[in-house]
DNA sequence: GCGACAG
DNA sequence: ATCTTGTCGC
């Protein structure tokens, strides 16, 4: 039989962990103007992961550089704890290759998460930087769904009521996207960062060039280049 | 007991 | 996330 890891013992030290990091979440921000953002995404394929980081300029509206990474992908996929399998391969491409950035984003939740503390936040504590999520779904939070036209968001908020992201439709009559924040950010400075991305799809630009890079162009050209 | 559950 | 082709619809 395959034995499960992490154990028990394990979670219970990464459910301690999230409680201590989580008082340290900052919701106001950013200080600075964002000029270099950085969005990250991973996909994976075995025991890989392959990493993709888009460093995008906001003045411009277009891509500076784009990174790619493979590395091994060493813990499983368990919801609530998403950070324990993509926060290293994250670190992992940002340190080998010393990406400077203003705020990092990435295809996770922030503090829209049961313990308040999701893989945005997380990564935004780690660089000590601003940082937030978009996502298809959020595994915590209540919200009503926006008007069917582009531009049309609404609130999401946690039992206390307390206002947690957004829920934007991103273009028309598409399903709306999750915007949570992570970390040195408020909501609403979240939201309207988001605003000022190009979409061409219902994703911004960065985020889905980076997905496509990490889930598709990447990651076949390793695959197909192993045969 | 049943459904929900970021990527 | 991944396994996978074309196809219907907002």
């Amino acid at each position: 039989m395959k034995k499960r890891w992490p154990d028990e013992t394990s979670r219970r030290l990464y459910r301690d962990l999230q409680r201590r990091l989580a008082r340290r979440i900052v919701l106001a921000g950013p200080e600075n103007p964002v000029r270099l953002l950085l969005a990250v995404d991973v996909s994976y394929r075995e025991e890989d992961a392959y990493v993709s980081a888009v460093i995008w300029n906001t003045e411009k509206a277009c891509p500076v550089r784009i990174y790619l990474l493979r590395v091994l992908a060493e813990l499983p996929y368990i919801s609530g704890m998403f950070f324990i399998r993509e926060l290293p391969p994250v670190v992992s491409i940002i340190r080998t290759f010393s990406i400077e950035f203003d705020l990092l984003l990435l295809n996770a939740s922030g503090i829209a998460h049961p313990a308040g503390i999701g893989l945005a936040s997380h990564a935004g504590l780690y660089f000590k930087k601003p940082s937030f999520g978009i996502t298809d779904r959020i595994p915590c939070g209540a919200y009503k769904m926006p008007g069917l036209k582009k531009g049309n968001y609404t609130r999401i908020m946690d039992r206390e009521r307390r206002v947690i992201g957004y829920v934007l439709r991103s273009q028309d009559y598409v399903r709306p996207i999750f915007i949570t924040p992570g970390h040195l950010i408020s909501p609403k400075n979240a939201l309207e960062i988001t605003i000022k991305l190009p979409f061409h799809a219902r994703f911004p630009e960065p985020l889905r060039i980076a997905d496509i890079y990490s889930r598709k162009e990447f990651k076949k050209e390793i695959i197909e280049g192993c045969r």
